[in-house]
DNA sequence: ATTATCTATAGATCTATAGATAATGC
DNA sequence: ATTATCTATAGATCTATAGATAATGC
């Protein structure tokens, strides 16, 4: 999936010719995906993963040239999904007609449904950004495209914006809300005083603040 | 400093009766906190932190039982700090004639200067509740006393308060002030929309988006 | 005399490789 | 015949200790 076999193999991904061998391949990745995403980069071992996968310490080796190959096919994972997600979110046609409440509301949703399913891999990338640079430089990237991106269909709909500098409240607002979702779903740190609300309620309450924020008119 | 010598023994740590042994100690304290708020615990050795208190591997380890100890040592102060903040924050005569919107302007000017002269064991302290299971306990425990404390002193003034549930209000605004704080000050993850806003400036619309949401009367 | 520090190294882990064995698909 | 997997282990790194040396303060 994903990256060109020539790619890959210059990242150290060995492309494999047989069934198996991408069985295996996948087997390994979901393995580490999880394994990274429980305990960190550096409190997985090469072991850990092959026996997770039900696989020895050198088909890990077969297939990846040595662990940072593991490390950055994981990542291209989480931008696959995160790229997938940009695009739909901030494609101009699906939101034909639509407010800036539900734009909000469509993200907002979409990344709450993500974290339910507690993707491994999402919460593996995580851990990742924080353990490298090109992957922090990639990821800043990411955000700042799917930002721009809200934030363009959002100053489309200006004339709903009562706030004196749309430009400036848009920013502030969608700065919020993704510090906000960081904190209860993608990395939470500590438990809230909001930890026993439902998630739609929570979102209506974020959704509350940010329509107070920008003015927004009915 | 802090934990009394019988505690701190039990912990691992080595009380010490030269002046030359206090010195030392700190020195290693001091550089294991750089070094872990640098490049997490686990990127952190035992001769990386001796050789940054020009010490050895034998006095680390006079000084404290094992790696675990320093950890703890570390993260006793990072507690120290956060208990003295709270308790100025939560005082009650502190805030004689103080308004609600001047309790939550004091807090994140609070932590926005204990940001700025970046200390660094703050922010070990803050890698540390990422690995150790009785130290996010902790810290959740200090988390919660602030919020409730701030919660409070909000609340003595909920005639300020037009929102119909003051107490939920008041509990999403401390959750949002302090989602946004972590993702500026604390543990920044990617460059956001507002990189180049000033501290005061993005100050001032955390507080009139809370003031918006409390519906604050004037 | 006691306490603190240093050097050198044993023991534990972990990454990565080499060489032998098993499975695949032309 | 080729590709994939496994077992066993070399080499690198890191934690922790032992024993020798230096500094402190009664």
């Amino acid at each position: 999936m994903g990256v060109r076999p020539g790619e890959a193999e210059l990242q150290g991904v060995r492309p494999g010719q047989q069934d198996r061998s991408r069985r295996t391949q996948e087997a390994l990745l979901a393995a580490a995906a999880a394994l990274v995403a429980e305990r960190g980069l550096e409190g997985t071992t090469i072991a850990d993963i092959a026996a997770r996968a039900d696989a020895s310490v050198g088909a890990v080796y077969h297939h990846f040239r040595d662990k940072k190959a593991i490390t950055h096919a994981l990542f291209d994972r989480y931008c696959e999904m995160m790229a997938a997600t940009t695009a739909e979110a901030v494609d101009p046609a699906r939101w034909q007609g639509a407010s800036v409440r539900d734009i909000l509301q469509g993200h907002l949703r979409f990344v709450l449904r993500d974290g339910d399913e507690a993707s491994s891999f999402g919460r593996a990338g995580h851990h990742l950004v924080q353990t490298d640079q090109s992957m922090r430089d990639r990821f800043a990237q990411m955000w700042l495209d799917l930002a721009a991106g809200l934030s363009k269909l959002m100053l489309d709909r200006a004339d709903e914006i009562g706030h004196p500098e749309p430009e400036f409240a848009v920013a502030f607002v969608l700065d919020q809300v993704s510090s906000m979702l960081r904190s209860r779903v993608i990395q939470p740190v500590a438990p809230t005083l909001l930890d026993g609300l439902d998630d739609e309620s929570w979102m209506q309450a974020v959704l509350a603040s940010a329509e107070g924020f920008l003015q927004l008119r009915r």
